[in-house]
DNA sequence: GTAATTCTGCAACGGTCACTGCACAATGGA
DNA sequence: TCCATTGTGCAGTGACCGTTGCAGAATTAC
């Protein structure tokens, strides 16, 4: 049974898997209305009725990113399936940087390059995607408490939380640059050294 | 003996200076000529005047920067003046750190922050900080390269470079995002164990 | 003084921005 | 068939974008 009214003559998902694409390629204000229309093959005012204004399609399209399989759930999923602490930070490094660098979609991570610098009018976009970022810190943070034994009860697990989410972010500047995933990986080769090295210097 | 015509009626240095903080903390295309004026205290025609078009000020303003010691001479002076490749490459961190978090100035680094996504048009804003990122990467590994028989000749310069501006660039987006000094130091520390282990793992 | 040169304030330029009012189309239910 | 509801195309809204033409102001050289 079907809403009453004129069915819509679109894929919502569709076009709002256009609209992520868009946005994730050039960041929340640097992308017009009319190039979003085009690429998701509708009017403006579909649009309006479809997704309500700019910013609420812009986070509808973060919220995709989000729970897209490959996308934004590589890291919740690698903190949850690693059999410990390393493995997991280790996975999340190397399965987003697997993304970041992928040839067939945009550079580095949404959520760390698409809104960093914006209009004043436009900050609660760039605190929405910061708070994300917060929560993905949180994660890790809670991941390394869950660590039973595996750490030494001497070690900064704040200090350790923040080490893996700088590479994280460092490594969405990289692949923006032009970064190899090979070039990516090395990078978190070096990474984890520097984990077992903390891990290591406390014990 | 100054220039025929009408002398200028403010101090271009000063002006820059003003477009710098701006551009440094909202970035190139969330700055608009209307703020650029008033943060200047000149007129536009006067802007246009003086610096051609704003992007040509941006870059005058980004040079500036790089140029400005307390800013972007940190990276280049670390490299010049430390006693190791070692030491060189934690001064970098650590000097750049405080600069990233310093409450007085805009957080992070402007050559990293403020282009990161821009609109069709001005690509050609994004590939002139891209490229001055890769100055400074390329400047970190000559620096190891001439670090002669301090770091084993097995070890792999390009990544031990890479491993260092990624963990640099992801300095500048958790200062962004707030982070204090003291915490970017402790990631620095972790950073460091890092190469630590890059070197042993090697020779 | 006059000419040449440069800078500045004013008032606009065409273009694009995000967004919307309105008439009409297309459906479901009575 | 007629109504209620919702989507769509068209044509615009006012605001702001970066930029500029022009007249006049301020200086040096003569």
């Amino acid at each position: 049974m079907p809403a009453p009214g004129r069915p819509r003559g679109f894929d919502r998902d569709a076009a709002l898997r256009s609209a992520l694409r868009l946005f994730w390629e050039r960041g929340y204000e640097a992308v017009s209305i009319s190039e979003l229309t085009e690429a998701m093959g509708i009017g403006a005012r579909s649009l309006y009725t479809a997704f309500g204004c700019k910013e609420e399609l812009f986070r509808e399209a973060v919220e995709l990113y989000g729970c897209t399989p490959g996308l934004g759930t590589a890291t919740e999923r690698a903190l949850e399936t690693a059999p410990s602490a390393r493995a997991a930070i280790e996975a999340m490094l190397r399965d987003n940087a697997e993304i970041y660098a992928d040839p067939e979609s945009p550079r580095g991570c949404m959520v760390v390059l698409s809104a960093t610098n914006v209009s004043a009018d436009n900050e609660s976009v760039r605190l929405f995607l910061e708070q994300r970022r917060r929560a993905v810190g949180e994660s890790v943070r809670a991941r390394l408490a869950a660590a039973e034994g595996e750490i030494p009860a001497c070690a900064d697990l704040d200090a350790l939380a923040d080490y893996a989410m700088t590479v994280l972010f460092g490594l969405s500047v990289q692949a923006k640059d032009g970064a190899s995933v090979a070039g990516l990986h090395k990078v978190i080769d070096a990474a984890m050294l520097g984990w077992d090295g903390m891990i290591r210097a406390c014990a």
